[in-house]
DNA sequence: AGACCATGGTTTCAAACTGAAACCATGCGA
DNA sequence: TCGCATGGTTTCAGTTTGAAACCATGGTCT
């Protein structure tokens, strides 16, 4: 479970998040969990996976601190699976995942899901990069610079 | 290959996305080829994955249009596998994924990989999500609303 | 108490996938 | 012609996946 990228430059910064994750299923169960759900059977059943793979990505994901157990909440005596701080930090991701999924996997006329303010149930913008002065800015745009100067 | 969710409601905006990148591989690929490789080789030597899992990975790239490939470019009797439209469309989900990264993955202090801007060298912001009215929001001020309405 | 059932798992086992290494093919240049 | 660089494919053992069966705990009903 933990030697799927062996680590050969120690990991750049995609990487290292991406074994974190651990492997699709996993991402689907943040989002489930972003959507509020908490329990083993919820997540289950929405995701229709068996139920020792489930139980496997959610150790992984306790393991790398992306959700952690809560006691109860309505007095049933099992546990709940929730999102922690760094879990959270997911969002965005998932935001690009579900744009990206827009913009070239439905026709322009398929229904799908969206993501709406839940102020006024306005579908949000795109999210956008800038850069320091404030530019919107793309790939072509941006180049990686090593740690190095 | 094709069968890893079994589309059980028919793949939400989000599982059908994962689906057609395919795994983890295809990812730092997807990312490399943003940093301008685009020999086999090149990836080859850069991810240090066995040759057949790349193969296998580009194909996938391919099949699924997030990749193609252009007939040379320096006149070596070789093809380049290069990203198309769709394939650029994922820089979004990879910034993303460097600034869960960057927030959770490395110390403070610890050197890393900077996306900078190109034009002055200085690193980009955060990626930044909002609503019709300017604000931004994050996960609490978000819902999905199904198709319907 | 005893039977039953809901929830949340673990175990088992066949099939699929992964990946290291060996092999093959093509197009050079010496 | 030989040798080599590039870009693959094939082979095969080891790992992972996932469906189904099984197990455990705690509550409910009688």
């Amino acid at each position: 479970m933990a030697k799927r990228v062996s680590h050969r430059h120690s990991m750049c910064g995609v990487a290292r998040p991406l074994d974190a994750i651990g492997d699709w299923w996993s991402l689907l169960i943040v989002r489930d969990a972003f959507d509020g759900l908490r329990r083993f059977g919820e997540f289950q059943k929405s995701l229709g996976l068996a139920k020792n793979i489930l139980s496997a990505r959610l150790r992984n994901l306790l393991a790398h601190g992306i959700m952690e157990t809560v006691p109860a909440a309505d007095g049933s005596p099992y546990q709940e699976y929730v999102l922690t701080e760094k879990g959270r930090g997911l969002f965005p991701l998932l935001v690009a995942l579900r744009q990206w999924g827009e913009d070239f996997f439905f026709e322009p006329d398929e229904a799908h899901v969206l993501l709406v303010d839940r102020k006024n149930g306005l579908p949000v913008r795109r999210l956008e990069l800038r850069a320091q002065d404030g530019r919107i800015v793309g790939a072509e745009d941006t180049m990686v610079r090593l740690p190095s100067a």
